[in-house]
DNA sequence: GCCTTGTTGCGAACTGCTCGCATCTAGGCT
DNA sequence: AGCCTAGATGCGAGCAGTTCGCAACAAGGC
């Protein structure tokens, strides 16, 4: 089972926690839980509600507080998928996004398919490109392919 | 004078509109002067204020369905710059942008930059990238050299 | 000049997120 | 076990950016 892998990795986030003064509450708690169990990217929404299965009295505002406070921490960060919520995951898995402006699905892809960019940009203009903060627009090869109406602006 | 070359352009972009049903009103008149003569990239909010020093009346939410329209037509298009709000801009200058999390600067760059990006992703996953429609953040070189405090999340 | 229909001004609504504040509670200290 | 204090929470209000509904308005074909 991964799931011991998991507790463990929750408890040592937890633990980093309290040693920089901070304190272990239910909510984070759960929050961890549904980071490092389910994995994926899920808006700050998405994760309440399912904290809230367990805990319903838990507010979005904390949610948004204690992601702010994991980001702060190196935990997790988010990404801007298009124009709605933005995505929360681990730190650790985190990876550049395509996302197709028609049907939205996105597709997931390995840092070195950046590479070159960042090499490119970092040389001729010195600019460190974050590669995970943003999703890349598009359209995917289904849409592509048929030139019809757009599904949004 | 590129004055007239300018209303030219603006001339031949409300006879378009009037082709397709539309009207030609103040407030087109004096975004399409605004849009040819300073160019750059402009917030709906500040295309807003420079019309409505010639217009006080011309109420900003005019201004989005405008640019809305003029996006159908394909004579204006917006970018997401980092968190802020979007910049419209005239179609035929659009171009990438590097934009700075810390600083905020941002750096335009070639359409060539990205096409090494745009090939690779085409080719592996028939992603067709929209090269405009989002700013890619970073760190510029200033505020990649100083490993400071970061000015915002 | 008249009429039709696209356009406008206005404010209210909406989304995604942040903040202020009174209350609560984790957890170190005893 | 109980106390205390500072961090965390719940809640609602607030905010930025944008969209919408609607009655009033006006462009431009007739």
């Amino acid at each position: 089972m991964p799931g011991d892998d998991r507790s463990e990795r929750v408890e040592d986030v937890l633990a980093r926690l309290r040693r920089n003064g901070g304190r272990v509450t239910k909510a984070r708690q759960l929050l961890l839980e549904e980071l490092f169990d389910r994995g994926g990217h899920r808006t700050a929404e998405e994760l309440a509600g399912a904290v809230q299965d367990r805990a319903p009295e838990v507010h979005l505002s904390t949610i948004y507080r204690n992601l702010d406070e994991l980001e702060r921490l190196g935990v997790v960060t988010h990404s801007h998928m298009g124009h709605g919520p933005a995505a929360y995951h681990l730190a650790e898995t985190a990876h550049p996004h395509l996302v197709c402006e028609r049907c939205g699905s996105t597709i997931d892809v390995p840092d070195e398919v950046l590479g070159g960019l960042m090499a490119t940009v970092r040389r001729r203009y010195g600019f460190a490109i974050d590669p995970h903060h943003f999703a890349i627009p598009g359209r995917c090869r289904a849409c592509s392919g048929d030139a019809g109406a757009p599904a949004r602006g």
